[in-house]
DNA sequence: AGCACA
């Protein structure tokens, strides 16, 4: 054996006639580089926006004296190499030579590189973790679901790896063709997701659930995140492991709240293959959300409905129409709510829109208790109600989809409403009409020919590929207020009682029923339009 | 600010 495996120190570079730049501005075009290694030589080839932060650059010179050259001179130049006044930092690549794997002409790939930025634990402000101070901050997942929402507008989406560097969180994004890509890439390359179309989750350990996730949302709306998405086509194929899951997230805690963030996660592992109809996405998804109308003993179950019957036990607090909206909106729309006594107990009919959120809620509150310590137990059943006849406003009922503009102007919130996300592109306002949060695109069918995209992307150039089924989910165009429960996040808990730091959105009996032009923040966003 | 897609 020779000497030359001589382990190379990092750092230390053999010359080549490739250089590696980085520290370069955002977006650096080829012809700044040029602009910047040409004196030295002829430059062969260029490779820019490598990395995940797209600041890098290789630079190929025809002869390696001229990258020798300008290594050397800018070692001891005074002045260092600049890019629009930013100083670049150059060194020997440790290759020879620049690899483009699509060379002019040649044909994208049907997998897209994205690369979401913004997205990391540390941007959950410091007023969010203030608010929410009573749970412990875990993490910040941004969910396949999300992807899948936002990229299977495009085409049918076969395949998701999402993955995390130091850089941010990517994922591989597979289409049938790389014209689906293309069209995605274009639609979305260097443009926001809006934040509507996205969940934030924070694990939190609290018992009261449904708090923290509601804040996050809550937070998620009122506080500037920058997510945007970068793409590349690239070639290779994600690889997929179906029922790889989140170990240390599932072993973390089995609390309530992590029992609803599974079910929200929905086996959003790190991939997922929606190609496979063999493979087990997710029993939970299955058993739990899909609701099949036959159980597995094969008994039938219950009709579903989208109203659910709610029986509150061990009513120790006040359950206000305003707490059960709290509550229920995690999961959805809510739309109607009436409370009523039967048989001595308190009862409440919550109304959403579809069979599926009702479902999504009934399993995930099934049993839980909207106060810590075992009050207000809520039992959930289907309704034989489709759509309840309640008074729009009043004690014991409400009916959020009326469009009266006295209540509306009562239900605001002061300070989200103004600041709806809205589709940062002006030229694709009508991006996301529909896109709503992922109750429902969870239960979506995610095999070949039932992807149902929550918005219609006809307006895109190139019909898509795929055939929607736009039957499937006759109300797919949801405006964007069914995100959960972030227009409803109550009073901040400046009232919790000390005893119960994490209950403010749902304080026991402190919780004022909303009277119209009022100060209570609850309610639905102005853009509640059906 | 540190090597091209995990």
């Amino acid at each position: 054996m020779s000497t030359s495996s001589q382990p190379q120190f990092r750092y230390t570079q053999t010359p080549s006639k490739v250089l590696h730049l980085r520290n370069l501005p955002w977006e650096c075009a080829e012809e700044e580089l040029v602009e910047l290694c040409k004196p030295f030589g002829k430059i062969v080839n260029t490779k820019c926006n490598v990395g995940a932060n797209r600041n890098q650059a290789f630079v190929e010179f025809a002869d390696l004296n001229q990258a020798i050259s300008m290594v050397s001179y800018y070692a001891s130049s005074s002045e260092p190499a600049q890019v629009r006044g930013k100083t670049v930092y150059i060194q020997y690549s440790n290759r020879h030579e620049i690899v483009n794997n699509k060379s002019p002409g040649d044909v994208p790939g049907n997998v897209l590189l994205v690369t979401i930025e913004g997205v990391e634990a540390g941007d959950v402000s410091i007023d969010v973790i203030h608010l929410v101070s009573a749970f412990c901050l875990k993490d910040v997942i941004i969910s396949i679901r999300n992807l899948f929402q936002v990229f299977s507008a495009f085409g049918f989406v076969h395949k998701i790896a999402t993955f995390e560097k130091a850089a941010g969180f990517q994922a591989l994004i597979q289409f049938t063709d790389a014209e689906t890509a293309s069209a995605a890439r274009n639609a979305l390359d260097g443009r926001s997701i809006p934040r509507h179309a996205l969940i934030l989750l924070v694990l939190a350990s609290r018992t009261c659930w449904f708090l923290p996730l509601a804040y996050l949302i809550f937070c998620a709306h009122r506080f500037e995140y920058k997510v945007s998405v970068s793409s590349k086509q690239v070639m290779r194929e994600p690889r997929v492991k179906l029922g790889k899951q989140i170990t240390d997230v599932l072993s973390w805690k089995s609390s309530n709240f992590f029992n609803l963030l599974r079910r929200w996660i929905l086996f959003d592992e790190y991939c997922r293959d929606y190609t496979n109809p063999y493979l087990p996405v997710n029993p939970t998804a299955i058993e739990g959300v899909m609701q099949p109308t036959v159980g597995p003993d094969g008994k039938k179950k219950e009709p579903e409905s989208n109203v659910l019957l709610a029986s509150i036990e061990n009513m120790q607090y006040a359950v206000t129409v305003d707490v059960l909206h709290t509550v229920f909106s995690a999961f959805g729309t809510v739309q109607k709510i009436a409370i009523f006594e039967k048989n001595g107990g308190t009862q409440a009919l919550v109304q959403y829109p579809d069979v599926t959120t009702a479902g999504l809620a009934k399993e995930s509150l099934e049993g839980h208790c909207i106060y810590d310590g075992g009050y207000c137990k809520l039992h959930l059943s289907y309704s034989r109600h489709t759509d309840l006849n309640v008074k729009a406003y009043s004690d014991k009922s409400r009916d959020y989809t009326v469009q009266d503009p006295t209540l509306l102007a009562a239900q605001q919130i002061p300070g989200v409403s103004a600041a709806q996300p809205v589709w940062q592109n002006p030229q694709a306002p009508s991006m996301y009409p529909g896109s709503e949060y992922a109750a429902t695109a969870a239960v979506q069918p995610q095999v070949p020919g039932g992807q149902v995209p929550s918005w219609n992307p006809s307006a895109q150039a190139g019909a898509p590929p795929y055939v929607s089924v736009a039957g499937t989910f006759p109300s797919q165009t949801y405006p964007p207020s069914s995100v959960p429960a972030y227009a409803t996040a109550p009073t901040p808990p400046g009232s919790s009682p000390s005893s119960q730091p994490g209950m403010a959105m749902a304080q026991p009996g402190a919780q004022p029923n909303v009277r119209p032009g009022g100060a209570s923040p609850l309610g639905n966003p102005p853009y509640y339009n059906r």
